[in-house]
DNA sequence: GATGAATGAGTGTTCATTCAT
DNA sequence: AATGAATGAACACTCATTCAT
């Protein structure tokens, strides 16, 4: 059964409202997007946003709880589609950005980024999802290192190659929107791409010393940090 | 002799209110810093600043030539100071913007990577001086990336290393900001530093089944590409 | 029943500040009347006012169009109610602006008049609406020339004639402002009126010597020229 | 003796001063021309006017005096040059704005008229330069009638024949910087053509009544009023 | 659920003017 | 005579938000 009720959370307009302003504020920002141009762009009038959101940050937390919730539909799963190597998959997440980037002349580069740094300070509350989304993040790219098991060396910190993937993904892209130019940001991929075989060439050193068979699991993620949301698993 | 008018550009005045925009414009970013709020706090009346600056606009990009100017002095020559040997002063650089994270409670992070993210496509004059900030600061990485001579393997890129160590403090100073946590900076450059010490790794190696001796001139940098503000010598 | 409703363009607040500032332009002058000053005089927030029109350019555009919209009622039905005959309702409209001179002591002349020389050339969308008024305006009198019939000469030129009068006034107006004298403009249409009994003279002496009859219609107006705000009809 | 200093008026800067500001009232009228602005138009610095002129008001009252002071060589002299009759000469003085306004493109119209309308109310000062320039043009208009002695009637008012002519220069010339088109402008004087020669038609029949003969001083000016710029000649 | 009039503090900027040098 | 920094009130306008309907 399909509920046709436009109630709570569901409704078509907030739908509406919640996209047009993830668009608005991923091209100008938050701060410099005027409640009144997100009501214009979805042919909304100021009475219905407010019945659905309390004021303009509950309107940010809403499109961050979005944004959240469409990460892994909208870039991790079609990066998983493109390759099956797990650290293919890395350099296809990265490619994903910079296309990105390109495609809409350097000024789409990350929302959460954005966010991040205009209003992780101002406004509390926001920080929660922002926080949440770039542990997802990398949580995501923690999962694909891991999943290359023997292939990097068991000591390899994976946690914090993930977080070392984003840095890269984030510092490049600002590289990129300032010089409106893809170079800066593929030469950073460049040398994590380097990195990555540096350490793909010592685990098979490794093995081959210790006369072990390259085995896909041979570094199995402990169980208990499996839950991406949950905070007990953040190791860094 | 001292130069007592007030003449110019080098103002008494036009210098504070410049000093009090760019604590404001890092602290807050620069939309949400209104020129009132400037005036205030530089004791300045409204005609005051409109004499020295033509609008905030141009007080934004005269906050950001002056951080440009003041790059070396604030930042490289510090962390010059702190060591001699080129590659661990990558790290003190990285460790100095860690310091000024935590001491500010995590408010301020690199102001021309905020204003990248927030003003780079709307004052399009903006991206001048930010891209300039960019090719400087990688410009100095990469100096102390040749003074490491042959202990980095001579085909290493130094200039896509200076970027990727300007992409991993830009990206880490986000998650450190949104997190309000050094660790996922940190862990970014742990991983920076396991690069680079897998490069000396590999250009010891090599050095020793060549026979070489550890020259720290191994790789001399390219003379023509000394000018730093030059667009010659960006090789990305 | 009453439309209980401010929908449209026909709110109350709406109406009062036209109102206002109708009367605001017409002493002061549109440059020098402030926002803030309507605002205040009108008793309502600068909100209200940009939430009926765009700026203050659209204020004053709304107030010529009110301003044209009761031309006929506020000016040339009182003048027709005065006196029956056509020519003497060509006075009797001078009349009126002298009177009004006088009873303001000097401050009020024409709006459209003050606004013509003032905004002319920095506002070109009020130039069509300040055109319309003195094409109304003067086709309201040539109506009442072409009414006098065979009173004047056959070949008088009626739409010539009525921009004559227009100008009579609104040159007599600025003397008159000038001087805080109504004696000169009163001079001007003294001569007017001698103008016009000599055209009546003229007339008589041709009736008679070709023995024509006073007719009421000696000349009829061209019927395809009837429309006020159609431009076929202009033939200055 | 030439006076070489700049002291008092005949300073050069004051001279220049002046001639920028009557040039941008003239365009822009009084209160849209800033102060900065004709600093500016002038390369002058503020302190300098200030040194000339107490304010804007004194710097308004400037360029009126010298508007006054120039306008016999401006405009009557051209035009008596232009013919000896004296009433083609008031004919030849309307063609002289007419030719003004088209190669100005209908912005340069009476700058005396302009500021009537805007600042007879409220700088009471400028309404006595205003009045005087009203009544010297005017008045020159009037020493043409004169002299056209036998060819006008001897009871017409030549005074008030004087004040139309202005009235319709005025009236004209607003419609046509309206319309930005000359013909409402050119049918008002053609109606002031077509009276005058009623008026000349009508003296040669009461000569040819009385049998007298055309004398250029059929009606002599009563010299008592011949001071232009008193008051005791003003007739009205 | 939705409407749109209303609020009032806030925005960046220009204004004419002053004055020490 | 001239400079240019400084003043502060005023400018037109936008902001996020409220609320009766």
């Amino acid at each position: 059964m399909i509920d046709h009720s436009n109630r709570g959370s569901g409704s078509v307009t907030r739908e509406r409202i919640l996209e047009i302003a993830e668009q608005l504020f991923h091209e100008r920002g938050y701060g410099a997007t005027g409640v009144a141009t997100v009501l214009r762009a979805a042919g909304v009038r100021s009475g219905s946003l407010y019945h659905f959101f309390r004021g303009k940050e509950a309107l940010l937390l809403g499109v961050l709880a979005r944004h959240l919730a469409l990460l892994r539909i909208r870039v991790f799963e079609p990066v998983e589609r493109a390759t099956d190597d797990p650290l293919e998959r890395v350099f296809a997440l990265l490619q994903l950005y910079m296309r990105n980037l390109e495609s809409s002349g350097f000024t789409l580069g990350c929302l959460v980024g954005n966010l991040a740094l205009e209003v992780a300070d101002t406004i509390p509350t926001a920080r929660v999802p922002i926080d949440r989304y770039f542990d997802t993040w990398s949580g995501e790219v923690q999962r694909w290192l891991e999943a290359a098991g023997g292939r990097l060396p068991a000591d390899a910190d994976r946690p914090a190659l993930a977080r070392t993937v984003l840095a890269v993904m984030e510092g490049g892209v600002m590289q990129a929107r300032a010089h409106r130019e893809l170079r800066p940001f593929a030469a950073a991929v460049g040398q994590l791409r380097s990195y990555l075989e540096s350490l793909e060439a010592r685990a098979r050193r490794e093995r081959t010393e210790s006369g072990q068979s390259p085995s896909g699991e041979g570094r199995r993620p402990d169980p208990t940090r499996r839950g991406i949301n949950g905070s007990a698993w953040r190791t860094w």
